[in-house]
DNA sequence: TTTATTGCAAACCTTTTGCAAACCC
DNA sequence: GGGTTTGCAAAAGGTTTGCAATAAA
C-alpha cells in the first residue's frame, strides 16, 4: 500500500472504517498529481465503483485530507491538502495547476474584508493565464 | 421595455438579432439584483423557453453585457457586467453577494504572477464570510 | 425570402441515493 | 454479529442539443 499511513490512521480516528476500497482510492491519489478529476481518480482506481469514489472524497474532504476546488469553468478538482492555505495559478494552455501563498496578500484581502465589516471565513484567489512553460 | 436601449443596439451590434425573448429576458435581469441564478432569470421570465434563457445568457457572456460566476459550491450566477473588474463578498449566511474592488490587491496579485513567470489573463477572487447585517 | 431563433423534448454529464450483498471491527 | 460500506442501477439536478415551426431583417 502506497497511503500514507497516516492518512489512513486519520480515516480510522474520525470514525470511519479502513476498506480496501478506501485504501485503493488513497492509493491512486498518490499516483496522480494534484489537483486530480473524478474522472482521473476513478480511472487510477477502476476496482472501485464511481459512486464509492465520490463518496470517499467526500469522507477525505470532511477529514481535510483533501481539499475541492472548483475552477471557473465549473469543473471540479481534489487536491491533497497541504495544511497550508494558498491560492492557484492555472495555465489556460496546458491545464496545469500551480499553488502558492503571500502572507501580504492574505493580510490585505482580510483588510478589504475588515473595512467593509464583514467577517472573513475563508476565501479562494484562482490566477488564469499563462505558464512559464507554455509561454 | 424596460431593458436599457444601449445593450440592445449592443446585441444588433454583434450581429444578433433583437427578438421578443430576448428583450423578455433583458427586462427580467433589470428586475432583478445581481447577481442572480439562471432559476431565478427564468422565474422572472416565465413565457421565455428554458432553452432560450441558456442560450440568451451565453450570448449575453459573449457580447460582455453579463458575466458569469461559479460559486465554491459549483452553483453558477449572473451579473451585469459593471465594466470595471472587481470581487466579491459573499455572505455564507444569507447568499448576498456585494462587489469591491482595491487597485492595490490587484498590484499584487499581478506582482505575484509576474514573479513566478506567469502570464496573467485573469484572476478571481471570492471572499468568503458574514456580512454586516448577518453579523 | 432567407436565415436566425424559438420551444419542446430528449440527450447529456456529473453527482447522489436506495437497497441488498459484502465487509470490517 | 451488527453496524458500515460497497456496487449497481436508478434518480436527480443542471445544461445542451436536434429539429420542425416561427419570426426577424
Amino acid at each position: 500500500m502506497t497511503a500514507s499511513q497516516d492518512t489512513i490512521e486519520r480515516l480510522a480516528q474520525v470514525g470511519h472504517r479502513v476498506t480496501a476500497p478506501r485504501r485503493a482510492v488513497l492509493d491512486a491519489m498518490s499516483r496522480l498529481n494534484s489537483p486530480f478529476t473524478i474522472e482521473e481518480l476513478t480511472s487510477a482506481a477502476p476496482a472501485v465503483g464511481r459512486a464509492t469514489v465520490f463518496r470517499t472524497m467526500k469522507l477525505l474532504q470532511e477529514a481535510e485530507v483533501v481539499c475541492r476546488m472548483v475552477l471557473e469553468d465549473g469543473s471540479v478538482r481534489y487536491e491533497v491538502s497541504t495544511g497550508g492555505h494558498h491560492h492557484h495559478l492555472i495555465c489556460n494552455e496546458c491545464g496545469r495547476v500551480d499553488e502558492f501563498s503571500d502572507a501580504d496578500l492574505d493580510a490585505l484581502i482580510q483588510r478589504n474584508a475588515s473595512d467593509r465589516r464583514f467577517r472573513l471565513a475563508s476565501h479562494s484567489l484562482e490566477l488564469y493565464g499563462r505558464c512559464a512553460s507554455c509561454s
